[in-house]
RNA sequence: GCACCGAUGGUCUAGUGGCUAUGACUUUAGCCUUCCAAGCUAAUAACUCGGGUUCAAAUCCCGAUCGGUGCACCA
């Protein structure tokens, strides 16, 4: 019995999902296209996130490109911590971590260099623990593509393995478009890369694959969230670091977890809830969603806490959809550092803070004629001492290693009292980032369902079983929102089809027209794509002006009147509208 | 990357050295047809790719690619 990645995927496949990329010459592993309907699907799922991001949180959109030079990598650690040392066996040719093999002979062997690593391998006559075969050169396998910029190849580039990178180079810019305000957030929705060494489980895991990613700037002094009340009663399952190891998903709500320290702060939690609004909008199934916490040893060292969105997969089990993490100010720090610019924002106290300092005022009218040129260096001596160094009648400082004697009169000092009416901070980040590929595919295995329907053969009394496949795309996601379908192929009934056709376009649905074979086979035929509601037109839509609209998911009937039929439709896939409001029941 | 298994129209499939490569479903055109894939007529459409063995290869051998599984890697 196939199972329900190879039922979703076979569909997909026969419909216009999902394709395999370069099919005609023969494929590409880890890389997929969208087809006509996948593409729709998936812009969907874009919108919706935009709509919760971008639009309701007002966390703006940029666009960066998708090409990154080396220095925001090197900063990013991907340049040295993105690829593995492999050593290969010789003799049974398999790879292995090369810094894994000496780590029992060497303190750090993940600070070394393929060479350092070849070099040890080789004195201390390590052998392949598979079969003992003899251990090849260590090489680095990075998993970012490497590409050059402009002729000569002199400019190293790579295409970007994450889209988090465009969002915190563009931060001073970002501080400025904010107006200097914490929090604020920027997004990206694009591709991102991955040379994956052997990419598998099809659209699970890309080679090229596309990214939804918020980072959003917060006072490192405040993680509260002034939207927090809203969600904190949303309960959903935690999978935490204690439940990891008793192997326990509590059901639970944001405002308890918080409160017992199960997630670190208020705006983590909110993320969840973001993220827990989204996924279920989009179509994935509550109770196959759970939300993982990283184990301390799995997290990143620098991250205050980190969360995974998971989703039940039949095939693939639990499969990482989301990661939201508490990246501290590491990421900042990391590009300062490279860049050597100060990324910070300046951030005002609510009340200008008195602050006690006790200053040093050498008096270089007579400092500067005694010393000359080295009278800078020993006022700022000067300058670091503390009172009580100060003291003495004659002041001693050391300047290059020479002993400096200079008498009291020559400096004064004092404590003054100076306002500070703000300090220059590093933001820490929340980073939730969405794997959109990944998404996409969840909801499709969650909206696939075969159902038996049970039909009457016209005369006689046996029930023929038979299969109706259907996906229960929400609607809002569902890339056909409408079909149009005369009940027979007749003119008379096409052309009031192909009116109401146009209408629906106006008001921005994307409809289908069909009138190719019998009616039931048409109503399947979009079942099987998600089409939630198929318009039927019939003989009595000529007498009265009405047609009937089919529910995808309950297979009912309401009659309703053509005239208001595209704000009727509307309301039903954007509105909430219940079905049984849409017409009278039939 | 390694090992094992597999690959025939859009989908499922027959074919195990020898005629024009089976059949079903789908699709398309038409007929029929007043609401849930099954009526009639016709049409379109396939041996993953490259090399070898042979008079002759979809079939046997080798290699590649893709897919599946396990290992490794990855999150």
């Amino acid at each position: 019995m196939a199972d329900k990645y190879e039922q979703v995927l076979e569909l997909a496949k026969r419909r216009g999902f999902l394709w395999n990329s370069f099919e005609l010459y023969g494929g590409t592993a880890g890389f997929f296209d969208y087809g006509p309907l996948g593409a729709m699907l998936k812009r969907r799922v874009e919108n919706i996130w935009r709509d919760i991001f971008v639009i309701n949180e007002g966390y703006y959109e940029i666009e960066a490109p998708t090409i990154g030079i080396e220095d925001i990598f090197i900063a990013s650690g991907h340049v040295g911590g993105f690829s593995d040392p492999l050593t290969e066996c010789q003799k049974c040719h398999e790879d292995f971590r090369a810094d894994h093999l000496v780590k029992d002979i060497i303190e750090n062997p993940d600070t070394l260099s393929s060479e350092e690593l070849t070099d040890i391998i080789g004195k201390n006559n390590v052998r392949c623990p598979e079969c003992g075969g003899k251990l090849g050169n260590v090489y680095e396998f990075n998993l970012m593509f490497k590409t050059a910029i402009g002729p000569g190849g002199k400019r190293i580039g790579y295409l970007r393995p994450e889209t988090a990178q465009g969002m915190f180079v563009d931060f001073p810019r970002l501080v400025k478009f904010y107006r200097d305000h914490l929090p604020f957030g920027a997004t990206q929705i694009g591709k991102a890369y991955r040379n994956e060494i052997s990419p598998r489980q099809g659209v699970i895991r890309l080679r090229e694959f596309t990214q939804a990613e918020a980072e959003i700037f917060i006072d490192p002094r405040d993680k509260t969230h002034p939207k927090f009340k809203e969600v904190a009663d949303l309960a959903m399952n935690l999978y935490s670091q204690n439940g990891q190891v008793s192997g326990e998903t509590t059901k639970m709500s944001l405002g308890d977890a918080v409160k017992n320290g199960i997630i670190a702060h208020e705006f983590l939690a909110y993320c969840l809830a973001m993220t827990y609004q989204f996924l279920v909008r989009v179509g994935v199934s509550p109770e196959k969603l759970r939300f993982r916490q990283h184990m301390k040893d799995e997290m990143a060292h620098y991250a205050a806490d980190c969360w995974d969105a998971e989703i039940l997969s039949d095939r693939f089990g639990w499969v990482e959809v989301v990661g939201i993490a508490d990246r501290t100010d590491f990421d900042l720090k990391a590009h300062a550092k490279q860049s050597e610019k100060e990324l910070s924002v300046y951030v005002s106290y609510d009340t200008p803070r008195k602050v006690q300092k006790f200053v040093v005022k050498p008096d270089m009218g007579v400092l500067g004629p005694m010393f000359k040129g080295k009278a800078g260096k020993v006022a700022n001596a000067l300058k670091a001492l503390r009172p009580e160094e100060l003291s003495g009648d004659v002041i001693e400082v050391t300047v290059d290693g020479e002993k400096i004697k200079i008498d009291k009169k020559s400096v004064k000092f004092e404590t003054v009292t100076e306002e500070i009416h703000g300090e220059n901070i590093i933001p820490h980040v929340i980073e939730p980032s969405f794997g959109i590929d990944r998404i996409t595919y969840s909801l499709l295995e969650h909206s696939y369902f075969e159902e038996e329907t049970k039909e009457k053969a016209d005369d006689e009394e046996e029930e023929n079983e038979g299969k109706r496949i259907v996906l229960r795309l929400p609607p809002e996601v569902a890339p056909v929102q409408a079909a149009v379908l005369p009940l027979l192929s007749r003119d008379e009934l096409r052309k009031p089809g192909n009116e109401i056709v146009g209408k629906l376009r106006k008001a921005g649905i994307l409809v289908a027209f069909d009138d190719s074979g019998t009616i039931g086979r048409r109503y399947r035929r979009n079942d099987e794509i998600g089409t939630p509601y198929s318009i039927t037109v019939d003989y009595r839509t000529l007498e009265d002006d009405t047609v009937t609209i089919r529910d995808r998911d309950t297979m009912k009937q309401v009659r309703a009147p053509v005239s208001d039929i595209e704000k009727n439709v509307y309301d039903l896939i954007y509105r909430g509208k219940s079905f049984d409001d849409a017409g009278k029941g039939i």
